[in-house]
Parts: structure tokens; C-alpha cells; sequence
DNA sequence: GCCAACGTTGGC
DNA sequence: GCCAACGTTGGC
């Protein structure tokens, strides 16, 4: 099993709309990137955890926890010329988009972008790099233990 | 709203 | 294949 964090921003879709979805589920949909959708494709597996991270907001964090539900499959927003996400040089022969279903596990006091920083030995974590805007990373299982075991106990 | 950093595009 | 221009991300 695999550790992952996935970025969301919360105007669009945060971890209260992943509970409030139907079976508490729903397609991880619009990544367009090819390094996010390759993580998608190739080694994300059902059942690898995710941290649910909020994005582009007032207080960026981890919200949650969340489980991957599906294998990937062709994201039907990059054919429809309506969406946001239509990309004209798709077609059903060769989707380029991918997405996988992804469960609601559990809501978390939020560990802030801030909080993140703080600690040593959750420095190598993609999202805190220079730059980082990658919308899905890898998270190795210390950190997901680091995380999960000493920033969101208690509270 | 600003701006640094990054990914993608397209002319050559 | 290079690389400048452009658009986007995302924290502040």
C-alpha cells in the first residue's frame, strides 16, 4: 500500500463535499498534468491512503484523510467541449486524462502549511519544495505515520 | 493583487 | 531540439 497527498481546493471541492458525497466517494477528476495523472495511471492502487490537502485558500492544509477506490480510468470531463476540462485533442480511441474514485475516510484537525514546515523530518515532502504545484505526491510512509500519528492525534 | 516558479506551446 | 512567450498555480 502507497501514501499519497492530494491537493484540492476547498471553494471547489474540500473534504466536507468528499463526506457529503453520495457513498462518501467521488472521481478525483480535472488533474491536467502529466506527472499527476502518470501517478494516477501507473502506481496508485485501491486502498493507498491519501491526505486530503486543501489548496488556494485561507488556511492551506491537510483537512483529512481519504482512500483510493478505484483503478484509473478515462476522466469524461476531457470530452465534453462544455467543461473547463475538455481537451480538444482527446478522443475516446485515445484518452489522454485519467481518474480514480477516491473515499471519504476521515475529517482531521487541519495540520497547516505552516505546522508542516516546522517539523525536520517532513522536509523531503513534495508539497513543501520550492515551487512545488504539483497536485498529487508521494508521501513516504514515515511521513504518513509522522503526520497522522503526532500532528493529528489529540488536538 | 502580487509575483516566483513551473509546465506547455509553438516558431524556428 | 531549443527556447522565448505565455498561462497557471498557489502562498502570501
Amino acid at each position: 500500500m502507497r501514501y499519497w497527498l492530494m491537493k484540492s481546493e476547498p471553494d471547489e471541492f474540500s473534504i466536507d463535499d468528499l463526506a457529503a458525497s453520495p457513498g462518501r466517494r467521488a472521481p478525483w477528476s480535472g488533474v491536467r498534468n502529466y506527472q499527476a495523472r502518470n501517478y494516477m495511471r501507473d502506481e496508485m492502487r485501491p486502498g493507498d491512503r491519501v491526505l486530503f490537502y486543501h489548496s488556494s485558500c485561507p488556511e492551506p492544509g491537510i483537512a483529512g484523510i481519504a482512500e483510493v477506490a478505484s483503478a484509473p480510468y478515462p476522466d469524461e470531463t476531457q470530452f465534453d467541449p462544455k467543461s473547463e476540462y475538455h481537451d480538444p485533442k482527446a478522443t475516446r480511441g485515445a484518452p489522454r486524462w485519467v481518474q480514480v474514485d477516491v473515499k471519504f475516510v476521515a475529517k482531521t484537525p487541519l495540520v497547516g502549511l505552516a505546522e508542516l514546515r516546522r517539523h525536520k523530518s517532513l522536509a523531503g515532502m513534495g508539497v513543501l519544495q520550492r515551487g512545488s504545484r504539483l497536485s498529487i505526491t508521494p508521501v513516504t510512509k514515515k511521513e504518513w505515520e509522522y503526520i497522522t500519528e503526532r500532528l493529528m492525534s489529540g488536538s
